[in-house]
Formats: C-alpha cells, sequence, structure tokens
DNA sequence: ACTTGACCTGGAGCGCGCTCCAGATCTGAG
DNA sequence: CTCAGATCTGGAGCGCGCTCCAGGTCAAGT
C-alpha cells in the first residue's frame, strides 16, 4: 500500500504552496493528481518526486512554459534522439546563465579587490 | 570633447530599448542623464559603460530594487568595508544562483545519459 | 516656413508567476 | 449529529520589468 498524502503534506515537504501546487497542476507541469471519493487530491510519493524536479527546474529559473515543453517531451512519445536533442538545448541554456552569472560575479570581484 | 549620444545611438550601442532606458533612468539605475539645451538626452561613454554593468547584473537576474541598493552604495557615502560587505552579500546570492542551475545541469544529464 | 522624424512626458497595458479570496464541500473529532 | 478545519473551484489581484501609446516639442533638410 502506497502512502498517500494530504494537499497539506505535499506542501509541506516540497516547501511549495497549496495555490502553487494547485497552479502548477492547472497548467499541465505535475499531475493530474489522483482524487479522493470526496475529490480532494491525494500525491503520491511519485507526485513529490516530480514536483521536486519541477521546483528544481523552477529554481534555475525555468518559465512555466518550458517546463511544460519538458513534461511534454518525456511523457508523449517521442525518440530518444528527440528528447536528447531537447534536453541539451536546455543544458545549452542553462550554461548560458552560469556564464552571465560569472560575468556579474567578476565585475563584483573586480569591485571587492578595488574597496579592499 | 566628449562625444555625445543621442538615444538611438546609446540604444543601438547598448542592445537596450529606448523605453527600457527611459526606464532605468527613472528607476535611479543610471543618470541622471544629461540633456541639451532643447531637453534632449545626451549619453556620454560613461554613462554608456554604467549601463553596461546594469544589463550585466541584470542578466544574472538581480532585480531592479537589488540595482538600485548597488548604485545607492556605490555613489553615496559609505565606508569601504560597507561597501565590500554588500558586495560579497551579492557575490554569494549570485553563487547561490549557480549551484541551482549546477543542480538542474545535473539533473539534464543525468536523462540525457539515460536516453543516449 | 514647412515637413519629417526623433524625442519628450505621464500614464496605461501586459505577460509572468504566483497569491488571495469567496463561497461551497468534505472530513474527522467529540 | 455537529462543528471546526482542511480542501475544493473559479476568478480576481498583485509585483515585477518592461512596453506601448497619446499628445506635444525639438531639430534638420528643403
Amino acid at each position: 500500500m502506497t502512502t498517500l498524502l494530504t494537499p497539506a503534506a505535499a506542501a509541506d515537504r516540497t516547501g511549495v504552496s497549496l495555490d502553487t501546487l494547485r497552479y502548477y497542476e492547472r497548467e499541465g507541469l505535475i499531475g493530474p493528481i489522483r482524487r479522493s471519493p470526496g475529490g480532494r487530491r491525494e500525491y503520491t510519493e511519485d507526485d513529490l518526486f516530480w514536483i521536486g524536479l519541477v521546483t528544481c527546474f523552477r529554481d534555475a529559473g525555468l518559465g512555466i512554459a518550458d517546463l511544460r515543453e519538458f513534461v511534454a517531451i518525456l511523457r508523449a512519445e517521442h525518440s530518444a534522439q528527440d528528447r536528447v536533442t531537447f534536453l541539451r538545448e536546455r543544458r545549452a541554456t542553462l550554461e548560458q546563465r552560469v556564464a552571465a552569472l560569472r560575468r556579474a560575479m567578476e565585475v563584483l570581484d573586480d569591485k571587492i579587490a578595488y574597496y579592499s
């Protein structure tokens, strides 16, 4: 028997608010989450794991649309080749962000050196 | 004689739109930019340089408020110590972002490996 | 002088990613 | 059975960072 979590528990475990959980589901980033007979959401461990992935990418600055595309690619039938291509593209954009951050950090380092 | 640039030229050189240049000025991120007798903005090379810094930080994901604070710290009278402290804090938050990006990239790498 | 186009200001509008709210329903404790 | 508290839905509201617009001014060519 798989343990099911209430929305509150899921929010607690993932650090994502109830509203945001619902929002992500509406947007197709997670779920659809199964429901109890009464209509309440019941989150599985798998759901939590997936939510973790989503928040990981959100934290990295990917937008909702990006993530929706990500979900689509991983869920729908796509050749492994397509998936790899897509994933590599995403990886490249993340690397560009890292580069932008490094540039900014260099500027800060220069200023820090100047004032030290 | 220092060369002065029209707004259009400044936008062109910096890659920032006219509207955004005005917006940044209103928000106190740049300038105030000097004006011609007729009231038009005239950008100096120094202005352009500063705009470059601002866009560098914007590209790194810093918010307008962060940048305003940045400007304030660098312009107003503050001890070198204060400045260094502030700059180091900023640097730390940028490093956290890099870490978040790295985590996301690891996830992508795992998926790429899986589908390869 | 006239026209054209760049520029001015103040303010409205927009897309994103939530966040909040109202009003209804479900659930569990007593 | 009752009542409080958790959850439901649909939709409004919000902060951010621009972006766009109207109505007017300025500058340069003819």
